[in-house]
DNA sequence: TTTAATTAATGACTGATGGTCATTTATTAC
DNA sequence: GTAATAAATGACCATCAGTCATTAATTAAA
């Protein structure tokens, strides 16, 4: 009897099908502004047939963050397999994080937004906890080369690895949320491009982590983010 | 005739009344479960009377917002009036910071809230523009600082004075974010106190704009984030 | 094939809420 | 004391997340 597995194999296809439409408006409108009216226009469905797969607007929000996740994921897995030193990994994974902030700003929009426990309302315990597993796994990456950078020296050995994985990521997403909402108004109140800014925070931030040792080896990487002519200057 | 000056102090004092019922509400719930009703209830009023005072729910919540950036700008400006070096006034403006987060964490929830310009729909013109110059205030502080750090020669001279108050005031904001919205997850599934992990991320920033004679000289100021044990062992 | 039972889908309806505006109330001017 | 002006009101409107009784489609049983 494939009755019942095909009909599972359909029941799968119907939330992918909702989760292409709720992606489409969320990207374009927001949260906030997304109805579930539109959504289920877009989706070719009715309203209430919506919330026979997904409990609540939050929950189908988060369906469409998981995408999300995931790509970045992919993106930092990538960015720390290769055979590279480790201290051009950790480059690396900062240029991954833009990059994909570059190229995937809706879902980048998504992730900072749903940070405010004020959305989590509708939210279902089960997303809830896919969402953090799947989270998980980024900060794993991000972890993980910050603590092979130690066990090689190249990383300061008085440093939390997870705690100076959250001042990384914090450092980095800080200025990219920012890019995000702010670009013009630092760029024509204080005439500073935020592109810039975050170039050099994650220069910054990477000198400060790394050992001596390492720093004096990977000198010329270092040195990308000052104008030659400051440098010069003074 | 003294009719119309009393009739605008009057004015300026229902203004004022409408705020001190609102920031009760928004403090308790948040923009989004604030409801105007409740809002007129709390102000003793009722609601049309609140739209003849204030255009929107948002202008009424950054009116709210403004108090909490006047009272930021003072505690920064009290940080960077002492008669200290500049090192330890950069640490200072970082800790006032915190002190603002812990104090005001309504306050700062607002400013970090309404970062989204998903909420920026019913905000007049006016208000954007006084908020603005507020917070252009703020910003002032912490490049002066800066500024003079590196005319001192204590802050790296080929650093840029605003770019580096962007890095440094981000990075704090982050982590503090995360502190209001997630400090459980990062202790139950990452093990990290983000307390902690701000006071590390504060001290390595730090370090990382001095100049070598600052660092040298202000040594034992920057020690204080690294646990003794660990910096010996290594 | 026909009928019963089960599953899937629908959309009218509800309650909540931001914002409006014609009407009422209070204040000031004459 | 009355007209004119300003302030305040709350019933009302439109929007929207979520519900649920009803209808349609699919599967199982006879």
């Amino acid at each position: 009897m494939g009755i019942p597995e095909r009909k599972e194999r359909e029941k799968e296809q119907r939330r992918e099908e909702i989760i292409n439409a709720a992606q489409k408006v969320f990207f374009e409108k927001g949260l906030q502004a997304a109805t579930m009216d539109e959504i289920a226009e877009a989706a070719e469905l009715s309203k209430g047939t919506l919330y026979l797969y997904y409990k609540s607007k939050e929950d189908l929000y988060l369906a469409v963050m998981m995408r999300g996740i995931e790509i970045l994921h992919n993106m930092f897995a990538e960015a720390t397999s290769s055979q590279e030193p480790t201290v051009v990994q950790l480059m690396k994974l900062g240029d991954a994080y833009y990059e994909f902030f570059k190229q995937h700003r809706n879902y980048f929009r998504m992730f900072y937004f749903f940070q405010h426990p004020q959305f989590h309302k509708g939210v279902s315990e089960d997303m809830m906890m896919n969402c953090g597993e799947e989270n998980q796994k980024v900060w794993k990456e991000v972890i993980g080369v910050i603590q092979r950078g130690i066990d090689e020296g190249v990383v300061r050995a008085e440093l939390n690895p997870v705690e100076t994985a959250v001042i990384l990521w914090s450092s980095s997403n800080a200025i990219m949320t920012r890019m995000d909402t702010q670009m013009e108004y630092f760029k024509e109140r204080m005439g500073v491009d935020l592109e810039e800014v975050l170039r050099k925070s994650n220069t910054l931030m990477l000198e400060s982590i790394l050992t001596e040792k390492a720093k004096r080896k990977h000198q010329a990487l270092l040195m990308r983010s000052w104008p030659v002519a400051k440098v010069a200057v003074n």
